[in-house]
DNA sequence: CTTGACAGCTAACACTGTTAGCCATATGTT
DNA sequence: AACATATGGCTAACAGTGTTAGCTGTCAAG
């Protein structure tokens, strides 16, 4: 990436989390880098180009505070660490999360592995079993797009249904390690 | 609602269901009426008003499709057919889904009492757990919003992990049931 | 010295939601 | 019957969007 094409990611990015997703357009984004939105299509093909690298700034800092939250030695169960770490980094992180997993993902404008690397926390959790680690995506996914859009009702313990959900992820895990049938 | 109000949200309704939500403009809208576009302004004060009006077309009709999904006795558990449904719904009507439940609701432009209504067959299934049921809601939601956006791996075998989580929060709500404490 | 690539620019196109203002029709009211 | 008003159309226009075409200056390589 050259010089002047990271200032424009850098310029997207300042935009997309002061002033959200609706004020990242391509005059903005050259506003601010002191061009004008034409001659960013010297360094991107298209907005969409830009979209797909703020995903892949999204996707690794993601994976970057699962692996944290994952090595951080705490007396805490592992699966409740990882969660608060999912939740904390789309909670200080609402617009970049939102552009990076609501929406297809741009996987080809993605770096080689990223995508696996950060799903491997959550497999791991799951101690490879892979239809857990797909629920547990899919519920943190859902708990924090849900409190990011305002659904849930305005004094709702979510932290309670946060630590209800990962104890009955966790019996699951337990039992189909240890062989059990429901 | 006039008749013309409800011509405009019929033709609306169809624009999203055959051409997605980037087609639903409001001279797309007024073309499929016979009007022009700024005529639709006599009849909703903005094209927010009309959306919100397709939240409350989603929002009743999900409602309605979990209800008959309770009433439906079936051998299945009683969560799975919830949970059956719930994705029958959203892949039937993808469009719809998401306009009505990836953004913020517009709870004054909805009918009384329906947003409660939509989520007491959860509420019921979890037997009044409050956690289990928000629980359940942002598994089911996310596990549908990540298909839809094909996120999962393209041969993922997703009914295995509609049907572990389901497992694990029957045991989940058995367990609360009986008082133990994991 | 010249050629070519690079990176900026302006002007423009087709689209978006939305507003202002005009006009015909239909419905009451005096 | 005549007049007033509300209703629901219309055109023209504005500010914004992503994007393209085509021009220009600068700078490095042959």
């Amino acid at each position: 990436m050259t010089d002047r094409a990271q200032q424009i990611m850098a310029a997207a990015r300042e935009l997309l989390d002061t002033e959200g997703p609706d004020a990242l357009s391509m005059r903005r984004i050259a506003e601010r880098v002191g061009i004008r939105a034409p001659s960013l299509y010297k360094h991107f093909p298209d907005k969409a180009a830009v979209e797909a690298a703020l995903q892949a700034q999204g996707m690794t800092q993601l994976a970057q505070e699962l692996e944290a939250a994952e090595a951080g030695i705490g007396a805490e169960p592992p699966l409740l660490a990882l969660a608060r770490a999912y939740r904390r980094h789309a909670l200080a992180n609402p617009h970049l999360y939102r552009i990076t997993h609501t929406r297809p993902l741009a996987r080809t404008a993605l770096p080689d592995g990223l995508e696996d690397r950060a799903a491997m926390p959550l497999v791991r959790a799951a101690r490879g079993d892979i239809d857990i680690a797909r629920s547990l995506w899919a519920f943190a996914h859902g708990m924090v797009v849900l409190e990011l859009d305002g659904r849930f009702p305005p004094g709702a313990d979510l932290d309670a249904a946060w630590r209800t959900s990962c104890e009955a992820f966790a019996h699951a895990i337990h039992d189909t390690t240890r062989g059990d049938t429901a």
